[in-house]
DNA sequence: GCGAGCATACTCGGATAGCATGTGTCCGAGTGGCGCAGG
DNA sequence: CCTGCGCCACTCGGACACATGCTATCCGAGTATGCTCGC
């Protein structure tokens, strides 16, 4: 799985705990942790095709969450980064084999495809059941000044 | 993921379905569903690898079960072809960030990794529940020619 | 003093290289089988 | 005819190229800001 998913899931949540009306730019988030802003900037790029933040470009611009956190799911911000294929995708081997037919959708009949796709299931259910509010809500459980001194950190790093 | 998985779920099959006790080459294998015979042989060797199945070298030589469909979950093929790692890897960003501590081993503390292994442990464990031997009998169920039709079609790919 | 216009700096956005992993191919080491020669 | 030996064909196994997609970077389009000039 791409890199970008596990930078696009913490700065989601940076930008949940952020001044909320308040935008956040890409260098602002890279650097918080030390990551290159111009690729961070891609992901991000990518989030925002898929509605999850809203970009403003020109000064005081940037992104913020497109929508309240509790409406934002896991797999909403993995599909947005790894796009929305399956990880498992059925080649429909069977076609080629000695009794395989044309008219055949092997992605939906075969055997090996239905249960890879049942296991697939499972973790996308897994990761809609979580939303960005879970996760923020079990960090803040934690580790209670984490959003105070996230706030903080990004208004010391104003330039 | 890897295409050779889908290779290698339909190889184990019908090495299920072939002789007992005899040995298929890569070649006829791969001839089954026309793949390319060298670069499946190399998933057949991960395999063996894993213990999944056992390989003779030399005239009549080949490769079977390592042992019965019953004991090889679709978990034990996929680990032997995709590697042992997990799809999401946790770079523990979080070392790199404000209150970032070194002798901290985030894979296991960071929320964001805990929600994405959860799911992965779903989907692991989807796998870990589905055996060749479940995927022969809905085959079977399905198409009950398809044992017999299998040796046949091996035998009579004698050379 | 006040307002309009403009230059400016800052931001995202997409187009552009570099690199790692997956994909595909090839040839060599090893082994069992077959034929042949000898008893 | 039976047995032992040697040659051979066949198979896996790992080493070697190629392609695709992730990683990383740069520069241009667009905009709110702040200053300047005129009224």
């Amino acid at each position: 799985m791409s890199e970008g998913v596990e930078w696009a899931l913490h700065s989601c949540l940076n930008l949940a705990w952020a001044e909320p009306g308040q935008a956040v730019t890409a260098a602002r988030l890279a650097a918080f942790y030390e990551l290159p802003a111009a690729y961070l900037n891609k992901q991000l790029q990518a989030l925002a095709r898929a509605g999850i933040v809203t970009s403003t470009p020109g000064p005081r611009g940037g992104f913020r969450l497109a929508r309240e956190p509790e409406r934002i799911t896991l797999l909403d911000v993995v599909t947005a980064i790894e796009g929305p294929g399956e990880a498992f995708r059925c080649e429909q081997v069977l076609r080629k084999g000695p009794d395989g037919r044309e008219d055949v959708d092997y992605r939906l009949t075969c055997a090996v495809s239905q249960s890879m796709r049942r296991a697939e299931l499972a973790w996308r259910k897994e990761l809609a059941g979580q939303t960005l509010a879970d996760i923020r809500a079990t960090v803040e459980r934690r580790h209670p000044r984490t959003p105070q001194r996230t706030r903080d950190w990004f208004a010391s790093r104003r330039p």
